[in-house]
DNA sequence: ATTCTCACA
DNA sequence: TGTGAGAA
């Protein structure tokens, strides 16, 4: 936010950076999150001796990775699709390769539906089975009861 | 405050 | 797909 006049060497050719820390609080994740991400081959932060450096390019990837993240895409399935991208063309290729893996999502997800579906009713069943089960026992004798013990 | 590595779910 | 601990 505050444009910063102490730092040496970082702000001179109007390359803006990033520290580990300002990403991870931009985004919520923590800073661990984004070293992941970077052993993963996700992104690529320059180094200033041993300090991250991300450039808005990176910011960027990693806004797209947890938005693909958002969408249950896997962290693969997310790199699948940015790194198709091209600045100097159409990307009609990758807008087409992203509908695949969304088709893909949410045929996934319905058959997850249909097996929560499936065991919800499975539940009912057993339920009503204890149910009937108990009620057949109670209800020959239900007048003395225990209950006057205090 | 940041980095790395190893372990762990 | 990450988190936590310990050391530098």
């Amino acid at each position: 936010m505050l444009g910063s006049l102490h730092d040496e060497g970082a702000a001179r050719l109007s390359n803006k950076t990033y520290t580990i820390s300002d990403l991870a609080r931009e985004f919520g994740v923590t800073t661990r999150t984004i070293r992941f991400y970077e052993e993963k081959g996700m992104i690529s932060p320059l180094r200033e001796g041993q300090k991250r450096l991300f450039t808005p390019s990176d910011r960027v990837r990693i806004k797209l990775i947890l938005r693909g993240k958002r969408i249950g895409l896997s962290l693969k399935e997310c790199i699948e699709v940015i790194d198709m991208y091209d600045p100097q063309h159409n990307n009609t290729d990758q807008l087409h390769s992203l509908i695949d893996t969304i088709d893909s999502r949410r045929q996934t997800l319905q058959q997850q539906q249909r097996d929560i579906d499936d065991m919800l009713a499975n539940l009912d069943q057993i339920k009503a089975l204890c149910e009937r089960s108990l009620s057949s026992y109670i209800a020959p004798d239900q007048g003395t009861s225990n209950r006057k013990k205090i």
